[in-house]
RNA sequence: GGGCACGUAGCUCAGCGGGAGAGCACUACCUUGACAUGGUAGGGGUCACAGGUUCAAUCCCUGUCGUGCCCACCA
């Protein structure tokens, strides 16, 4: 017996016990069966479950659900991701809660705090992916920086470096100051901030004259080499060629001219500081201009400013550089300004551009093949909208800066010999034949950028650079599911490294699904204390109704609002279906061997048979297509609206009936129809569905049955026809009565006006089904209409009556009666009109116009009867 | 500065060339033998605004207004 309500909790985890003991999550290369593989975005080895990873995962595990059933040979692939910066830092901070710090400590005492760290909380993500009902391949977890995957990384690093496409160089590159290592430009976020444009003047050397530069950052006048003016600006023609006076320093500042000087920015003059501007590096470069480094690593003034600003952070140097110049009378303007600064995404530090030896990947070379993949179609953006911001990117790709300053992650594979001759190679003994015998060698400390790791996930977890059997039959991936933030930092990554080193795109599509915001459309974010928590939404509602929710919402958008109220709806979707199955179960609808729904009789049974055809078929176009929010209201519809509120109530009267070939079949009919609902459904609801299924039918588990394929001739249409009049003449007779004010419980006549043979033996054949689901009494076909008071409407061009003398207000159902037909003349004329129009008749699809001619003779026909039964109350 | 979305019922959102939809909320009635986490019925929309294309525009195009996001080295 099912218990009254469903109940998650007491479900959720004995199903996914039992799904992971069968081995029902397991790929297997060996067999014949196609593969399906999605690669899963590895989350933070630390991380805990929040709502958007509820989406990705649980978007994925629909669509691998219902691959799995469709006869696919899965591989969900999972894993987690070191995360460089976000773990080191938290490692940090615990550290320093001790009074430590990781020099104190040491890189190798450091490494083993990281990976007990990761030991201990490592896992909590995984474990709460299991909650989501994730039908992940878990036998074939893997974790960046297991040994595998670093074999992967340092072949892919060895061979990109000895093909030119990854060097060392001194450039300028966004340190951060508080992490102390370099970061990506894509780490930098770039933040309106409150802020003066100061006009400082200059002296001209050897001259009375002087020249006025505008800055934000007074503080880096201290790194000046040079001041640039425009070659057309005619202010500062005379000038060009000549020297300024720094001041505060006195270095000699050649004025050059350079168009990047913008005549209508500021004073038309700029200051070039080479070392600490991305644009004054590339005009410092190009006149030959000093390049003056001022900071340290902590972005504190060192020994290459004056002494009194030594030692000075930045912000206490900006000041006392003003204080000086204020003094000196140089300030001769200050404007409050609102201008964009970078800060690092992790630390928030304001970024420096810094002058340091990184390495860097060629990303531009690597990033033609993969948009020619775009551009050919060999992977394709879903939606298609994200494929220009794809090219967008990667068409103005700059060096990827690979280096970070961190102790956590893939140490690069490169050893310096005492001279600075660099030996890249897969491990020391290489690197020590390559440098020849006798020389010292120290591995460069420096580790990858996490992403550089994430890049090879497609095929470093499948055994590359082994060619594995998995590797043959799982490569390129079917799809790729992920939210857009990570397309830069991760898809076209991916893109890029597997079109190099496997020769073909790493997956086929790239479903790009929208962001999760709170029910106000805001960012979720702890500060805010918006956050909606997934586990607290699966205590609450129970699994499946969450899952229900984000497929539902996943409409493609740039982004989905949560609320709690929706999830709430879902579960009592849950309940409702539950309670369909507790109908099925009270009515001895059991499961019966060999059960051929095509040799069902009853029309109902082949109704509802024929509206699973038209339910999968739906289905399977919007799985074809991502669209995960019809997937979710087609479900609901047909459970819901055609199920629950129809079917059953049609089988009702034969169930609770006669013993007889009726009520044999039925029974077994509704518990095949609810079985197959239950196939359809469980791709999204999977705990639930599994459940009912194991109570009810108890034949092997739903996780490994097949996907329904139906027979088209299981939709029949003249059953389809006959009940969907049954419908629209229940719902309009149920209509009238809610009008009249017929109390619920009183039963009326139903009189049909001169019906034709063939509406004789219909209303015949369902009139049970009127009488119990409309409150009939009798049906009456063969009298003529009583005289006196009555509700009277039409359904398909025939007239049907319900005397309610007593109850009846003649006036008011007169104004009805005219009310409707003043809307159907309205419609009528329109038609007409329509029809009338030769440009119409002539251009339009001729289905078009032989719908509309169909309309316009189904509308006269509701008139004419209209006016006959507006003429009997007359 | 460049780019991309989005403005449809009170709310959240589907739809996207030929009859305005869903869920929630709201109103009325109903404890009927699966379900009150329910049933039945109902109210509610110049589809932001202005032009244009078309036989036909909520849907396509242009512009305006509003909202959100991404990218960018402009002092």
């Amino acid at each position: 017996m099912l218990e009254k309500t469903f109940r998650p909790e007491a479900v959720e985890s004995r199903q996914y016990e039992r799904w992971e003991k069968a081995g029902a999550f397991s790929a297997d290369e060996r067999s014949n069966r196609l593969p399906y593989a999605i690669m899963m975005p590895p989350p933070n080895v630390t991380g805990s479950l929040h709502i958007g990873h509820a989406l990705t995962f649980t978007l994925q595990d629909v669509l691998v659900r219902y691959q799995r059933m469709r006869g696919k040979d899965v591989l969900w692939q999972p894993g987690t991701d070191h995360a460089g910066i976000a773990t080191q830092m938290v490692v940090e901070r615990n550290l320093a809660r001790e009074g430590l710090d990781r020099h104190a400590l040491g890189r190798e005492k450091f490494l083993e705090r990281v990976w007990a760290w990761k030991e201990e909380s490592g896992g909590t993500i995984l474990g709460q992916l299991r909650r989501l009902g994730a039908s992940a391949d878990w036998s074939r977890e893997r974790f960046t920086l297991d040994e595998g995957l670093s074999r992967a990384v340092t072949k892919v690093f060895v061979q990109l470096h000895r093909e030119g496409l990854i060097y060392r160089d001194k450039r300028l590159v966004n340190w951060d100051p508080v992490l102390h290592t370099a970061i990506s430009d894509l780490e930098v976020q770039q933040k309106e901030t409150k802020g003066n444009l100061w006009h400082i003047a200059y002296d001209i050397a050897d001259s009375d004259e002087k020249i006025v530069v505008a800055t934000t950052r007074p503080e880096t006048m201290l790194g000046d080499s040079g001041i640039a003016v425009h070659p057309e600006d005619e202010r500062y023609q005379a000038l060009v060629g000549k020297q300024a006076l720094l001041p505060l320093v006195g270095r000699r500042l050649p004025i050059v001219a350079d168009a990047y000087a913008d005549p209508t920015k500021g004073t038309g003059a700029v200051k070039m500081t080479p070392a600490h501007d991305f644009n004054d590096f590339a005009v410092g470069k190009r006149h030959g201009l000093e390049m003056v480094n001022i900071f340290d690593r902590d972005a504190r003034l060192i020994e290459t400013v004056p002494a009194p600003f030594q030692g000075l952070d930045r912000m206490a140097a900006r000041a006392a550089v003003l204080q000086a110049l204020e003094a000196e009378g140089r300030i001769v303007h200050t404007e409050p300004i609102i201008h964009m600064v970078p800060h690092g995404d992790r630390s928030g530090a304001v970024i420096e551009p810094w002058l340091t030896d990184q390495w860097f990947a060629d990303a531009a070379s690597l990033a033609r093949p993969a948009i020619e993949a775009v551009e050919q179609g060999k992977t394709r953006f879903v939606p298609q909208q994200w494929e220009s911001t794809f090219f967008e990117w990667m068409r103005n790709i700059q060096p990827w800066c690979i280096s970070r300053q961190l102790w956590w992650g893939h140490q690069i594979p490169a050893w310096y010999a005492p001279d600075g001759q660099v030996f890249v190679a897969h491990d020391e003994e290489e690197a020590r034949r390559m440098a020849g015998p006798g020389m010292t060698l120290t591995r460069d400390p420096d580790v990858l950028d996490t992403w550089f790791s994430s890049a090879l996930w497609p095929f470093s977890t499948l055994g590359w650079p082994e060619e594995t059997a998995a590797l043959k039959k799982y490569y390129p991936g079917d799809v790729l599911v992920t939210g857009f933030d990570i397309i830069f930092f991760w898809v076209a990554r991916m893109m890029m490294m597997g079109i190099k080193f496997m020769g073909e795109v790493p997956f086929r599509d790239v479903y790009v699904h929208a962001l999760v915001r709170d029910a106000e459309g805001q960012k979720m974010s702890k500060s805010k204390g918006n956050v909606v928590d997934p586990l607290v939404l699966m205590d609450k509602y129970g699994t499946d109704a969450l899952r229900f929710t984000l497929t539902a919402l996943a409409a493609q958008g740039r982004d989905i609002r949560m609320n709690e109220e929706r999830v709430e709806g879902y579960r009592n979707f849950a309940t409702k279906l539950w309670n369909a199955a507790r109908f099925c179960e009270m009515n001895n609808c059991r499961v019966v061997p060999d059960f051929n729904p095509r040799h069902m009789m009853e029309p109902v049974n082949r109704w509802m048979a024929g509206r699973l055809v038209v339910l999968a078929r739906e289905l399977e176009n919007a799985y074809a297509e991502y669209r995960f929010n019809d997937v979710a209201q087609f479900l609901y519809q047909a459970i819901w609206g055609e199920f629950c509120d129809w079917y059953l109530e049609f089988i009702k009267p034969v169930l609770q009936g006669e013993e007889g070939p009726a009520r044999q079949e039925s029974r077994a009919a509704a518990a095949w129809i609810f079985g197959q609902l239950l196939h359809l459904l469980h791709p999204v609801m999977p705990f639930l569905t599994e459940e009912l299924w194991g109570q009810l039918q108890g034949d092997g588990m739903l996780i490994g049955a097949s996907w329904p394929a139906y027979d088209d001739a299981l939709f029949d249409q003249e059953a389809d026809r006959d009940l969907g009049w049954v419908i629209r003449v229940i719902g309009e007779i149920r209509s009238l009565r809610a009008e009249m004010n017929v109390p619920p419980a009183s039963m009326v006549q139903l009189f049909v006006a001169e019906p034709d043979a063939a509406s004789h033996e219909r209303i015949r054949r369902y009139a049970t089904l009127l009488q119990r689901l409309a409150r009939i009494e009798k049906v009456e076909t063969s009298v003529p209409l009583p005289r006196g008071g009555a509700a009277q409407f039409v359904v398909d061009g025939l007239l049907y009556s319900i005397p309610l003398a007593s109850l009846i207000d003649l006036r008011k159902e007169r104004e009805r009666l005219h009310g409707e037909l003043a809307r159907l003349l309205g419609e009528d004329e329109k038609i007409q009109k329509k029809l009338a129009n030769p440009n119409f008749v002539a251009k339009a699809d001729p289905d078009v116009v032989e719908e509309q001619r169909l309309r316009l003779a189904s509308i006269e026909a509701s008139r004419r009867k209209l006016t006959q039964a507006l003429d009997r109350l007359a």
